[in-house]
DNA sequence: TTCCAAATTGTGAACGTTAACATTGGTTCT
DNA sequence: AGAACCAATGTTAACGTTCACAATTTGGAA
């Protein structure tokens, strides 16, 4: 900058006022200015730059396990909000969220690290009992956390989703629905079981039993096993997609045809699902909308702004095949 | 720094020493100094650090598409690489590689913003292309870069991964074996072209021409229309798994059962794959290795140590249940 | 004791930027 | 004409570290 300051016959600070667009700079000067940046192919050092504002224009993400959908896209979503607002963005990607002292540590680290704000990708409940220990002026945001959470919070609305499944299948006749569940530490898990089951109560159908899978297709597969001993299962609504895809499998080794004698739904509406046998109807989450939306809310929070504590963005039911009248 | 210092009676540089595990320090002074830490819950600030060393302890990662398998498994595993390292990690993930300054311009962006160096996911021709400009000072690697890059390399070997699961389509009697290859500008889905031709000329089979998906699901059914003219086909090597999961339902809806009628390898190995209808004889690639050897890649040429200009990782294949003898 | 080397500690100046205030010169107003 | 302002520019001091030395203390050997 020194030396762009000397080319250019000015100070320092007449190049700090033009790289800021200071209106207090003639013209002629600015030109100047502008020539010897570019004749010396001058870039500014972020780092002196943050070390005197204080400010980094970086966020961090910390993240659970980032090979998963939901939350790769999430953190792909972010990526993109900041991007366009000017932020960069790094990322802590947790092998376990087992004890809570791995988000607040991988919050801190990316604190230290000098980011001006954090959002937390935190699907598990324990991740969430963790942010109950960050202090309120620390700028945090959470993603996917539940109702009680500390922290302002950015989620889809999964209940409202788990219950359009819902009414989607007993509208179509079905008796009831099952459930196959998601693990009972997640989040989403549980707002899913609490969105199917009102929807449930509210038809005046009965509801039967949850059953817990891990996410995984593996899980869904074994899980149609306790399903099929069950002989009036004629609709149930799965967790998540890769699940469905699981199950899927199951049912046709049984022999039960999808939608003919068993209806499924899924959430998440992966890119896969309009492939499987046969495409699934499903519950898309607008993740590029989440991103933003839990970037605004986080650098406004940084900027101590008034905010809302949560925001929500609706979540959309997409009716494929795998969905059928019942059978009479 | 100063008041750990003042409260440690001490000078800051003996504060420094001791953030440094300096030796020439006292044991009862580091105890001090110590203490004076813990009590007013002292954080060195990084910005200053790397103001002064010019090292930031973080590397940039520049992705394309993050949501698809691969690119996202990569970037998680340079993630946990990088920390295990000591290194924080800045993404910034391209919409589109269209013009090559987009990839340049990300890499400066990054190096802008003080990363010690930058691994770039470049799956795509022009994103390789765009490397050839960086100056061979900047600390850059590519990852999944062709033969002819000009910066260092780290990759899965694709060739050798599409001629394994060629030769084990052929030594299971088929005549010869198709291929459903991703993007022409896809340097992946050229590899694994070579390698599947290359196989196949060495068994003496023939060479069917290549169809060209774009590594969705989507393309992999609709090219199964092309697939099914032909009806000398017995095997089909798919250059992915979403690809081969498109394909399995439109061979479904033929009515060919695979394995018996049409035997399937894909690439990757999602962790869908085992779960499809029939489970998938896929192609593993090992992603945390590819991300430690990159790493390693890169911080060598940050230090500017020697270093192989390319590091090849093998990839395995993965037999499954969608892959059957030849019918005589 | 006396002195030298090693071990320990301290001092001042960087790093590259922005913030706050000071200075200059030219207008405008009275 | 003189004061008072405004626009344009410059000066100095931070920000919180590390680096290169300088200064002090310590422990033995002579």
């Amino acid at each position: 900058m020194a030396d762009v300051a000397r080319l250019a016959g000015v100070s320092h600070q007449t190049v700090s006022r033009v790289l800021h667009d200071n209106p207090n700079v003639r013209g002629e000067t600015r030109e100047r200015v502008l020539a010897a940046i570019r004749q010396l192919n001058y870039r500014p050092n972020s780092m002196a730059r943050a070390l005197v504002t204080g400010r980094s224009k970086t966020i961090g993400v910390v993240s659970s396990d980032t090979t998963f959908y939901g939350p790769a896209s999430t953190l792909f979503g972010i990526e993109r909000a900041a991007y366009d607002a000017g932020y960069a963005v790094s990322v802590s990607s947790l092998r376990s969220v087992s004890s809570r002292n791995v988000v607040l540590d991988a919050i801190q680290q990316l604190l230290d690290q000098g980011v001006d704000g954090v959002a937390v990708i935190a699907p598990l409940r324990s991740g969430v009992d963790a942010l109950r220990h960050v202090s309120p002026d620390v700028p945090v945001v959470a993603l996917e956390a539940g109702q009680n959470a500390t922290v302002p919070v950015a989620t889809v609305d999964q209940r409202a989703g788990a219950a359009a499944a819902t009414r989607h299948l007993l509208s179509l006749g079905h008796k009831t629905v099952w459930h196959l569940a998601g693990p009972a530490d997640w989040q989403e898990a549980e707002e899913r079981i609490l969105g199917w089951k009102t929807a449930l109560e509210a038809a005046g159908a009965p509801v039967p039993p949850v059953l817990r899978g891990d996410w995984t297709a593996r899980s869904g597969y074994e899980l149609g096993e306790a399903l099929l001993d069950n002989d009036n299962l004629t609709a149930v609504f799965v967790g998540n997609d890769q699940m469905a895809l699981g199950l899927l499998r199951r049912l046709r080794e049984a022999g039960r045809e999808v939608p003919r004698d068993i209806s499924l739904v899924g959430f998440d509406d992966i890119p896969e699902a309009a492939y499987f046998t046969p495409p699934l109807t499903t519950v898309r989450q607008d993740f590029s909308e989440l991103g933003r939306r839990c970037l605004k809310l986080l650098l406004s929070k940084v900027e101590g702004e008034e905010h809302p504590g949560r925001v929500v963005v609706a979540p959309e039911l997409v009716v494929r095949e795998s969905t059928g009248a019942a059978r009479c």
